[in-house]
DNA sequence: ACCTTTATTTAGTGATCGTCACAGAAAAGA
DNA sequence: TCTTTTCTGTGACGATCACTAAATAAAGGT
């Protein structure tokens, strides 16, 4: 539900009827609408979107595993059974003042994902496979951003031939981004 | 106020509230919240939103307006004393049924951006700076979509530095995007 | 079988949502 | 000046929001 329709856009009612209990049970097990959101939050964390980061962890040189990286999240952004785009993304983007706690706790997440982008490209200077002086930083901000905008390439329909495209044409320049230019 | 919170999160209080006036008033001006977004958002596709896309329309080559855009894009996405991001890509993306129509106008918008994109690509073609059998759809998706990745990316508080470093890292595969492989 | 503890249901809290009927004020035409 | 028209402010509509107190049912221990 957090997914289809956002925090503030989930309410206590739809989620109740989903999960087949009453208010009260919510209240009991989870304290509030917030501390559920973040529950579910880290259960998408900890399942779906491990498939997409996993992609860095593996023995690929540096820049296949950006590229699986990405080839991984164009597919899941267009899973049958499930909201289009990575919930990270779109899960909590509007909204009042009440729903700061749960836009922060998603921005965190986005920013644990450029982190281990960053620590990739790290790694891939330590391995000697990139060259020292780049400015990591951008680079894993320019792969976050192709990211983030494919869930919303996602959510306005595009299939998934497109969005496999888009994830490999955003590796054309590769080369060009790795040489010691910023 | 749509801008910042966007459609489900602006209340009719606090709009009324900042355009000083009461409700009726609101209600007998533009019928009803939904046409006072529509009215908002083709007030803001013809002002902020046209510089950016008013890039394709000059003399530069098909690279130099499509780079002319991201940068444009990537500035227009930190200006001051405006919400960061473009309106058109987070003002309605969370919420239940009833913001369907906001979110579907949206939708509508963001998809003629990609489609002045696809037709700027088309001229290149028609001008001969681009070969013939590109599959511009494609192409036009990819920019497209980091164009709407860099408004997530403003509103997880990078600095216009980072965004323009993302404009031109997008362009670092022109050559290889703009070669007949698709 | 009895008591204690846990879980579920019913019902309702005040607040806020988008929207509008109605009354009173201001402006315009004669 | 009087009437007609347009506009603005007051107040309230039913619905829904997140959240919870009190009552009822179930389960576990002895």
């Amino acid at each position: 539900m957090f997914w289809a329709r956002g925090y503030a856009g989930a309410s206590i009612a739809e989620l109740t009827e989903v999960m087949g209990i009453n208010s009260p049970s919510l209240y009991a097990a989870f304290g509030s609408k917030e501390e559920l959101f973040k529950e579910a939050v880290a259960l998408y964390v900890a399942t779906d979107d491990s498939c997409t980061l996993q992609m860095l962890e593996g023995d690929l040189t540096t820049r296949d595993s950006i590229a699986a990286m990405l080839a991984v999240n164009a597919r899941s952004c267009l899973l049958p059974d499930r909201p289009s785009g990575c919930f990270l993304m779109i899960g909590a983007t509007n909204g009042g003042p009440e729903t700061d706690a749960a836009q922060q706790y998603l921005c965190d997440k986005r920013k644990d994902m450029a982190a281990r982008i960053r620590a990739r490209l790290e790694r891939g200077v330590a391995d000697g496979e990139l060259p020292a002086g780049l400015n990591l930083d951008r680079i894993a901000a320019y792969f976050a951003t192709v990211i983030k905008g494919m869930s919303i390439e996602a959510r306005d329909g595009a299939d998934a031939e497109t969005l496999a495209a888009v994830a490999r044409s955003a590796m054309f320049g590769w080369d060009a981004i790795t040489s010691t230019q910023g």
